[in-house]
DNA sequence: CGATTCTTTGAAAACAGTCAATCTGTGTGG
DNA sequence: CCACACAGATTGACTGTTTTCAAAGAATCG
């Protein structure tokens, strides 16, 4: 499981044999069963985790017990809640197994020092990160601009992966829209 | 006017007076007249930009000419387009300035430099970032799930500086409802 | 002051949400 | 292997919200 994560790095960066080893000993494996929690309500979050198989939520419940799905996270994604991580304070958020999951855990203490120890592997997580910013300031967009409809239309374009994996009711809370409407919209998808 | 950055800095971070004269030293003065463009779609973002006066919004034009704002900047916040930053291709968006404002623009590559000359300045970006990281995430969820009144109550009370300074066009672009519904809210809110 | 831009208001239409009932598929236990 | 239960997905009718379009009113700027 490990060996996944190694060929994920280095097919981002060169590092030395030595290098690549300090950073995978800083992870510990982990399984999750579908439905299992990696971060509740109200815990501090003092991870950062690899998926090496499966996929994952990150979410908020709000007061009417609806949940509304800010990021999935599959194969060769990292997951983590990066506001609490770094603040050190309780999260709003949640984050559970949507399918049996394998990933890899390494503490946010550990993770930061590794960064400062192998700048270039700081260097993969930086540029990542602002790859993140633009998938979400996108994400921002579409939800203010976009109908239902065309919300759909971009996931089907640009993640394909999400709609062929996710259960619906999720895509829908991904969306920001409701069930049936996402119901109905794929009804006349499939007509065309 | 670097004098503004100067007093961000330290009340953010202890400096000694020579990290703080190297700091200054790769910032340039600029003032921009409101409605003038920082940014332009299809520009490369080669800086980042610290607000000492005035605001500035980051917003995408849609196919139907609508605006949709991303971001909005006040005296003492960072101003940039981070994803063509670091990916260095043409943006998507835009930049420009709401008032009259001054600016202290630093190029990116001078900008990376210091962060990584001085340790405690690059700590101080990485915690302003994640902070921003937790308020691009509150924004897709209140996108995602609130009704147009509930947006523009959260709005009232957690960037009633927005309210307050920003032209209700704009409010409405960035909370992603039209003027004519953000218009008869307020009238409700007024009433009562 | 005139011109332009921004805001408000009304009425109709489009859109999406809710509720309730039905349908589908899956897995479980008898 | 079947019957049943359960969760998820679909459908229809209805309701409520938001957009759109058009027109009028207010504010701002040169």
């Amino acid at each position: 499981m490990l060996e996944v994560l190694k060929q994920y790095i280095v097919s981002k960066v060169s590092l030395s044999e030595e290098e690549v080893t300090k950073i995978l000993a800083c992870f510990k494996q982990k399984k999750l069963r579908k439905k299992q929690y990696l971060l509740q309500e109200g815990d501090v979050c003092h991870f950062i985790a690899f998926i090496a198989k499966g996929c994952l939520r990150l979410y908020r419940v709000d007061d009417k017990g609806n949940d509304h799905i800010v990021q999935f996270g599959f194969e060769n994604y990292w997951m983590s809640e990066r506001e609490s991580a770094f603040s050190q304070k309780p999260t709003q958020y949640c984050i559970d197994a949507i399918e049996d999951s394998e990933i890899l855990v390494c503490q946010t203490t550990d993770f930061m020092r590794i960064q400062k120890e192998i700048p270039a592997f700081e260097k993969m997580m930086i540029d990542l990160q602002s790859k993140n910013f633009g998938i979400i300031q996108k994400r921002i967009n579409s939800a203010l601009s976009y109908t239902a409809e065309e919300k759909y239309h971009e996931l089907l374009h640009f993640q394909p992966e999400i709609i062929q994996r996710i259960p619906s009711t999720m895509i829908a809370a991904y969306l920001g829209i409701s069930r049936e409407t996402l119901s109905r919209i794929r009804n006349q998808v499939n007509k065309k």
